[in-house]
DNA sequence: TTAATAGTGATAATGGGTATCATTAATATT
DNA sequence: AATATTAATGATACCCATTATCACTATTAA
């Protein structure tokens, strides 16, 4: 896939940067994640990877410890919902923001230009330059009603 | 304090009108999180309140009780970041969302309405019952430019 | 090829949060 | 005011997601 090999290359960049090392693991998490089209526990990446890569052997806490590393460096992102565990997701898709049901923790993501552009005036009336921004609305989805 | 008051009433309604039973240890539990100027986690009720009230001794099980129960009844509301456990704050201070300078962490506090309708146009197109939101913008300050 | 050491897998340990249960106390009724 | 009902509490055992530990492996630089 054209845009994952580029994410990848980042991974590398960061971690020949930082004097560290280039491991499978760490590029098999991070493919699953940038693949995937929902976000992911620490858990389920686990048990994806041992269904698509059945010959290698990524431990649970490789696991949290690669996803650790990636939030870090800014490669993906985390939510964490009420009771659930935390979730991750790449930071390469198209911008997105979330709309969230407390009770199912459903997730809809969408974008607003309306909104998008007021935020951007927000910003400009105090002086700030933007450059990024989350937003998440939590609501009951009309199954949970 | 005037402004507590009302909202320890809301939760006498609350508890009535679901047939539960009111206690000094829920009453204390809000009232603190009431009086905090911070986002406090139950560990840290449960400290507090040690200090504060120390004729009463009210288990932490009841600490998070509470909150849990507080939290269904929309009197409080909890944010988790990272790897912290959660925090609780009371609903009744006035809700704005934050614009923030990565290079200085300065904190602009902001509202506004086109924003805010804008958001509950899109939950409603989901089908979705709108309850709250958090919104975030990250940028560089005038200063830090 | 070798040396240095970061990374891994297995698993024990940790700790925030929940379930259990005997006891206490709030409400409704008499 | 006394009583019956049952929700709420406190103490604590338990659960389970995440982290720490440690012996071993694999990557990088020389």
């Amino acid at each position: 896939m054209e845009d994952n090999s580029q994410v990848i290359d980042k991974l590398k960049e960061i971690i020949k940067q930082k004097g560290l090392k280039y491991t499978k693991q760490r590029e098999i998490i991070l493919e699953t994640i940038l693949n995937s089209e929902k976000h992911l526990s620490a858990e389920e990446l686990y048990n994806l990877i041992q269904e698509k890569y059945p010959e290698e052997k990524i431990g649970i806490a490789t696991v949290y410890r690669a996803v650790s590393f990636l939030e870090e460096s800014k490669l993906i992102s985390s939510i964490s919902l009420d009771k659930d565990t935390k979730k991750f997701e790449t930071n390469f898709k198209d911008h997105h923001d979330h709309l969230i049901c407390i009770k199912c923790n459903k997730i809809v993501e969408f974008v607003n230009d309306k909104i998008e552009k007021e935020q951007e005036k927000i910003a400009k009336k105090q002086g700030f330059d933007l450059l990024e921004h989350d937003m998440y609305l939590y609501g009951v989805c009309k199954d949970c009603q």
